[in-house]
DNA sequence: TGACATTATGACACCGGTGTCAGATTGGGA
DNA sequence: TCCCAATCTGACACCGGTGTCATAATGTCA
């Protein structure tokens, strides 16, 4: 035999068409309990495997998912986001679940998109998976959604986005960081992060952490934020511009773990002692959190729900059944940074 | 114009035969350049875009290749391997550079393998990524090879092993770690990882480390070594079963940085501090290494390249050139846990 | 002007499955 | 014995491209 076995080689050796060769291994109802195990049998021996180009051709559809990347383009081109990674682990079982396959590809630049996985059949939905900064793709959207394509994304729910959502409950989350510095007594607070609603989760996690703090009588001082975006780098130059400015504080809200690992080298760098001087806490419960020193209190976001809900709902959209946009609630882990 | 546009439509619109678009589209020298401008022009207007099936179809290849992830069978199902997300980001990445598309699963039991791509013409060929313990697998290995299916594998290329490995130089990562070691004169080493040739890569990384104290003269003591898999939680009660024997060390030898980070854990709760009275060396140098408290020294891989290498020897093997084996040079990183 | 190479195009089979329809076979009831 | 439903199977068109072959149109040179 040589190359690859089709359905005919089959057809010949069980001595039955190729139509019911197809249907058998479909275990379609129509084919005699007999001529199916006779079927099977063959197929088997020959290691046949249904040629899934030919299948998805014929059927319009391709059991594939595609899972879109967006990185914080200033980040390190060999750093990934851990936070991400996660996803793309429980995105990627998910799919396993159910029967699909994944395909992965980072998106690098908001101009050069390879969204055209739908339009080629490719992948019969998309996932689009980034941090905040969404606003510079709604173009781009637009257009994804004139064409039907089947498509979720990951992140803040921003109001009259016309795509549907997956997300964590920032807004929630952000409270219950509040309410934890609250209980320890930590009430003067600082936040690193970006609350322009550039960044919609950010912005959420501190319009919750503001909100909280607010109900009860404590106003947060503007002075005391700085930007950054998610990386451990920025977290670190953030704070550090906060001590140079003198600014005090005796806790630390970060809109990411991986700037308040950052924060909390900056403040061990200056002598400043965590959770002795400052408490912190971070957001995500990315793998790293609790190996850093003190062991990071954190508002963890549930990937594992998270990438089922994304691969749920973008079935269920495929499917055309009715999907609302979905928000996972957040719980807080407290660990040694905020005692 | 209801649903996607096909090769005849843009025929139609630009009045010529579906042949001419098909070689149009593909810039073929044999099409006049006025009417290849035609047709790209109607096809763009139609966003059209070639289907995949039907292309892989006829010309019996797909673009796409498929990365198989081997989970250490005891880790946590929510946790992945750092190192192997670097990784699996690098193949990503080398993938996009080369045209191909990438498809991600997760193999979790050596029994029901998903190797299947190949056969089913999903993709051209397949990279399998693991750690060490390939050898429950060699009888796969065997069925690929019979299958002529395309893969590559990432670790230790064990002897007589048949199939086509990229690989860090581990034996001469071992041997770095040792001479650093040796150079600060923190020579009452422990060791922690499995030295078993269960698992290659470990088991090289020990030889190496192992042959450069030979060279000074100096013989590890078997007693000072703990199994672990690469887990913090592994490292951490390997660690501990050590100190808890009362053995006692002035440095260690990790298998892997996650096994560091545990193996540091369990020092620093017995009040053996790092560096000043043990030294640890891990190995991968994966992104929390320079976060944990003292910052770990480690042994870097390079997993751009290695994802670069990876991706280059299977297109090559796909193209039927010739490949060998490749080795990639480890490099040490030196951070506060051995000064 | 005729012979022939060059260039550009269309017709058509083909990749390997899936879905539809028609036909063969069997069994049961009148 | 005849009719009809139920069950099973095969023939065939079709999905949307790609590659081959034949042919038309144009140009070149003797």
């Amino acid at each position: 035999m040589k190359g690859k076995a089709t359905s005919f080689d089959i057809a010949h050796y069980a001595g039955v068409s190729q139509s019911t060769v197809s249907r058998a291994l479909r275990n379609s109802p129509l084919v005699n309990e007999e001529t199916r195990r006779r079927v099977h049998e063959v197929a088997k021996q020959l290691n046949y495997k249904v040629d899934k180009n030919a299948s998805n051709l014929r059927t319009q559809q391709s059991s594939t998912l595609a899972l879109l990347l967006f990185e914080d383009p200033t980040s390190d081109e060999s750093q990934i986001n851990p936070f991400f990674l996660a996803m793309l682990g429980s995105i990627t079982r998910a799919c396993a679940k159910e029967g699909y396959d994944l395909l992965v590809s980072f998106q690098s630049s908001s101009s050069d998109w390879q969204a055209d996985y739908e339009d080629s059949h490719r992948a019969d939905g998309l996932i689009l998976l980034g941090y905040g900064d969404y606003l510079d793709y709604q173009p781009k959207f637009k257009t994804l959604i004139d064409q039907h394509t089947k498509f979720v994304c990951w992140g803040a729910s921003v109001d009259n986005r016309p795509d549907l959502t997956v997300s964590c409950d920032n807004y929630g989350g952000g409270k219950l960081a509040a309410e934890h510095l609250l209980a320890t007594g930590r009430t003067d607070c600082a936040f690193i992060g970006d609350a322009s609603d550039h960044s919609p989760e950010f912005f959420a996690r501190y319009q919750g952490f503001k909100d909280a703090f607010l109900a009860k009588g404590i106003k947060l001082n503007e002075r005391k934020m700085a930007n950054a975006i998610s990386t451990e780098e920025s977290g670190y130059h953030a704070t550090r511009s906060l001590i140079a400015n003198n600014i005090r504080f005796n806790s630390l809200f970060a809109a990411s773990d991986l700037i308040a690992i950052g924060a909390i080298r900056a403040l061990k760098e200056a002598k400043i002692k965590v959770p002795d001087d400052v408490h912190v806490v971070g957001f995500d419960n990315i793998a790293v959190a609790s190996f850093v020193n003190p062991p990071l209190t954190t508002v963890q976001q549930d990937t594992t729900l998270a990438g089922q809900m994304l691969v749920d709902n973008l079935l269920k959209l495929i499917r055309g059944e009715d999907v609302e946009n979905t928000l996972l609630p957040p719980r807080l882990i407290i660990r040694g940074s905020s005692v």
